[in-house]
RNA sequence: AGGCACGUAGCUCAGGGGUUUAGAGCACCGCCUUGACAUGGCGGGGGUCGGCGGUUCAAUUCCGCCCGUGCCUACCA
């Protein structure tokens, strides 16, 4: 037998581990990847060949939940596809730490309380609290030592995050990561803030703004949800002034909100409305405070609501202030920034009144109390005859009518958000729609109809965007105010930060032109309290990890991204503030592609949270399955999906892994000599691979990598381990069992043992590649066994790579110089074969191993011309030694049928191999 | 109240530019200790594709209406 051909580098399986040992090869993986820079970012590529990924910053001092692995991972999976692809690529990470999350996390954790007039402490260190601690009052502690805390929590929680991704297998380039509140951040928000300010897109105001009573800090329209809570329509008498002459001389309005009657500024009802149109320009009377407020029409009115006449408050919602504005009415505050009732006096303005004396008296039953309790005290008092307006008596028209209604809340807060006329910054938004939305359109979506959320959003936007928070831990809003002689801000002369001192903190640093002795002296300066928005800094991650202000030549070669993914719940907020800030400072999209995740659910459907107590980290079901098959489940939920969690998955994917790991052992221990690709069962094999591969780039190229996984999975197994590789498996080993001289094979032979070993190699090598951007553990220990070392690609094509997700995605050149098939069924008829005699097998309970010593297979006469060229493998692989073909013009192409069927002796079995 | 998505086997989900018996995995039943793998293999049962109408020779797939679920936006006296 000549051996002048070289070996197949084969394995030797007994070197490898009975068992795929997932922990162990994780951390041994990433840690090399690391090591090998396998995620680096080339800088010297140019903008073609680079994809950029903008990627979420997660808040790390959030709870870790299976949600943070599903969105990350769906997202790594595209990015990994792409690498392969030969992109270079960009994928930045960072911690969004910046804001109330950090703060309320220290408050909680060290129980203190940041107070910005409580002398700063040289090295304090705060100790977590203990229960008996937190029983006390929580400690007041400077804002310097309140953001010390933050900084020292935050390294905790990020490193856990971070452990995290590491095990998840992020294919993030860690050089480029990043703190929202870390200099580089703080510097790019404020130069965002510079260039809007010196844009006149940023203006400050005093207007009445949506207030959290419990943060006692502002909030932007995208941090507002409504919640559906129970409340009362009271129905409550005002006097009508002048009615002497005749007509009605009182009306009854209805209010969920009979704590506001002190704030009552005037009453309107629909111009058209018959009952009312008597008293427009009339005034009416308060009872209790018998303030006389202006009565007019407004269109806003609805006829059908309550009792179609309403009083208007500063401030009970957002039409009060709108009615406000347009009819200037007076403005009485009566809620404090705390949520109480404040103090005031009636018969000085603005607090007007008839009967100054019972005005105060009733309202001093009231003030420094929270607004619930002020509800219940001054319903109490409208039962009381004294307290009409009219003489009718009790003000209080029968019982509160208990209905359901929407209120608005701050996302993170636990009471009813209040209108408070606060001095904030805003960025001018409103007149931009119409642009916000041909930015959103420039957009793609992934899915599609996610773009609907922008354009709904966008379509209702009704406030500016207020930047300001009444906070501590977050980028400083870099403005002082000048002081004129009385100490009195001027605040439309705000002095902004100069470009090059930024990041400023104006509370420290002091503005050009004045010295620190100056602070907070007449004629001096006064710094900006506020710090930004978390979104204000968290909308520029695209700027931020560009360097756009510090290196504009990597900006330009960054900027526009490639691809954002995100969570569906936070369109309005980070998607929609991104698009805002990119078209404002640059007048351009932030990204191309937006990917859009959906959300992880409960096994019943529930979304999860802390509060239902329904949340699961990711950590045990990672170490009970594996991170590939935490990957796995993600990457099977398409993008825009709510998935219900389901443990099931997770255990597909690692019995998926655990059949890559065995498939992978037996196909690269198969030896032989070097040979072409030239058995037509071969040949067919390597055709539909070839389609897999095709079809595979294309799901990926729309980022459908769901479709792309599952095609994958089904071709390994029905395609592959299930059928090609039992169908070729005689014939591989022949060459090694031909080594013993007993069992010599022929020249014929050793070409057919080297073309189903390089064809088994080379499904193992694409379907490898094909799986690794969702199992990169998985492959990657497979690759190193042998592929690592080699040129991928039948001709050589593909240069060999050291690690499998820096190696060529499987394309033409993997299948070139492989010859067609003579028929194109080939492969599917040889397995309709071997099912159709497995089936027989089944039926007469034999095993699958079982010898057959005669067997009469039927098909239709085209479909036995094709049989006859795979015909060896099928019989090898079925063990038959003596076989016939019936030609059954009933059986449609393709069918096979098992006419007769005699099976050996068990102790016969195993002689097949002499073919 | 408008919009979007979804409703396919017991469960989790694919699919569908109309065409023979509608798919997978899990679960279930039967069989097989076969030589990569019992963390396995082979075989099997199970669905009138939410309902009603329409277009069509033909619809689960296209259209309309309805029902259910989830979400988005709005409503907030």
């Amino acid at each position: 037998m000549p051996r002048s051909q070289s070996l197949i580098a084969s394995i030797d399986p007994a070197k490898i581990s009975k068992h795929f040992d997932a922990a162990d090869v994780e951390t041994r993986l990433d840690t090399r990847w690391q090591n090998e820079g396998v995620y680096h970012y080339d800088p010297t590529r140019p903008r073609g060949e680079t994809f950029v990924v903008d990627t979420p910053p997660p808040t790390a001092s959030g709870s870790l939940h299976v949600g943070h692995v599903f969105s990350y991972t769906q997202a790594d999976v595209v990015v990994r596809y792409k690498r392969m692809t030969g992109m270079n690529i960009f994928y930045p990470l960072g911690w969004d730490d910046n804001g109330l999350p950090t703060e309320r996390r220290v408050q909680n954790y060290f129980h203190v309380r940041c107070d910005p007039n409580t002398p700063y402490e040289e090295g304090l260190v705060l100790e977590a609290a203990s229960a008996k601690v937190r029983k006390k009052p929580a400690r007041m502690v400077s804002r310097p030592n309140f953001i010390e805390a933050c900084f020292g929590l935050i390294e905790e929680d990020e490193a856990a995050f971070s452990e995290l991704w590491h095990r998840v297998g992020l294919s993030v380039d860690w050089r480029q990561e990043y703190q929202t509140i870390d200099e580089h951040c703080r510097r790019t928000a404020q130069h965002s803030f510079l260039d809007l300010h010196a844009k006149q897109l940023v203006y400050t105001s005093d207007a009445p703004t949506m207030w959290d009573v419990d943060f006692q800090c502002a909030v932007a329209q995208a941090e507002v949800e409504d919640r559906n809570q129970p409340g009362a329509y009271h129905k409550i008498e005002f006097a009508v002034e002048g009615a002497e002459e005749g007509g009605a001389s009182s009306f009854v309005i209805a209010t969920t909100r009979p704590e506001l009657l002190p704030a009552c500024v005037g009453v309107t009802a629909h111009p058209d409305d018959e009952r009312y149109k008597p008293f427009f320009g009339k005034r009416a009377i308060t009872p209790l405070f018998h303030a006389p407020v202006p009565i007019f029409s407004s269109e806003m009115a609805d006829p059908e609501k309550g009792t179609g006449v309403l009083m208007v408050c500063t401030f009970g919602d957002q039409t009060d202030v709108q009615w406000w504005r347009e009819e200037g009415l007076a403005l009485r505050q009566v809620v404090g920034p705390n949520g109480r009732l404040c103090s005031i006096d009636f018969g000085e303005a603005p607090y007007e009144s008839l009967e100054v004396d019972k005005a105060n008296a009733a309202y001093s039953e009231l003030a420094g109390k929270p607004i619930k309790r002020a509800q219940t005290d001054i319903v109490a008092m409208l039962r009381d005859p004294d307290a009409s307006a009219t003489g009718n008596g009790a003000p209080l028209q029968g019982e509160p009518e208990p209905i359901e209604h929407p209120v608005k809340f701050f996302e993170k807060g636990d009471r009813p958000l209040e209108f408070l006329p606060t001095r904030q910054w805003f960025c001018r938004l409103l007149d931009r729609k119409a642009d916000l939305l041909a930015k959103g359109a420039e957009v793609s979506w992934h899915p599609e109809y996610m773009e609907a959320r922008f354009r709904d959003w966008t379509e209702n936007l009704s406030l500016d965007w207020c930047l300001s928070r009444q906070r501590y831990f977050g980028v400083p809003i870099p403005v002082w105010y000048p002081l004129d002689r009385e100490g009195q801000p001027d605040y439309d002369a705000a002095i902004v930060a100069e470009p090059e001192a930024i990041p400023v903190d104006p509370t420290t640093d002091v503005p050009k032109g004045f010295d620190e002795s100056q602070r907070n002296q007449p004629g001096g300066f006064t710094p900006d309290p506020d710090i930004f928005d978390t979104w204000f800094t968290s909308s520029l991650t695209p700027q931020i990890s560009s360097h756009w202000v510090d290196d504009p030549d990597r900006h330009a070669r960054l900027f526009p991204a490639d691809i954002r993914p995100q969570g569906h719940d936070i369109i309005r907020t980070w998607a929609f503030y991104t698009i805002a800030k990119a078209m404002l400072h640059e007048d351009v999209v932030p990204w191309h592609h937006t990917l859009i995740s959906g959300w992880i659910l409960d096994p019943d459907r529930k979304k999860m949270s802390k509060s239902k107590g329904n949340v699961m980290t990711p950590l045990p079901l990672i170490e009970k399955y594996s991170a590939d098959a935490a990957r796995y489940w993600a990457a099977s939920a398409r993008l825009g999906a709510d998935t219900a969690i389901d443990e099931n998955v997770w255990k597909v994917g690692k019995r998926l892994v655990t059949k890559l790991f065995n498939a992978a052992k037996f196909v690269l221990s198969q030896t032989g000599e070097v040979a072409p690709i030239s058995q037509e069962l071969d040949r067919a094999f390597v055709r539909k691979l070839q389609a897999l591969a095709a079809d595979s780039t294309r799901n990926f190229d729309e980022f459908r990598y769901a479709n792309a996984l599952a095609e994958t999975e089904t071709f390994f197994w029905t395609n592959f381990t299930d059928t090609y590789l039992e169908l070729a498996k005689v014939r591989a080993r022949a060459y090694a069992d031909g080594a013993d001289a007993a069992n010599a094979i022929s020249e014929a032979d050793v070409l057919a043992s080297g073309s189903a070993v390089a064809t088994l190699r080379l499904g193992l090598s694409v379907l490898i590649r094909l799986f690794a951007p969702v199992l990169p553990y998985i492959t990657e220990e497979v690759w190193s066994w042998s592929f690592a070392g080699e040129n991928q690609g039948s001709n050589g094509a593909g240069a060999a790579s050291p690690s499998i997700h820096r190696a060529a995605w499987p394309s033409e050149s993997d299948f070139s110089g492989i010859e067609a098939p003579e028929h194109a069924g080939s492969f599917d008829v040889a397995v309709s074969a071997l099912a159709a005699i497995n089936k027989a097998k089944a039926d007469a309970e034999m095993s699958m191993g079982r010898g057959v010593s005669l067997l009469r297979l039927a098909a239709s006469a085209s479909t036995i011309d094709v049989l006859e060229g795979v015909c060896a493998d099928i019989m090898s692989a079925a063990r038959v030694e003596d076989h016939a073909f019936d030609v059954d013009p009933e059986l449609g192409d393709g069918l096979c049928a098992v006419r007769q069927i005699e099976f050996k002796d068990r102790e016969e079995r195993g002689t097949e191999s002499s073919r």
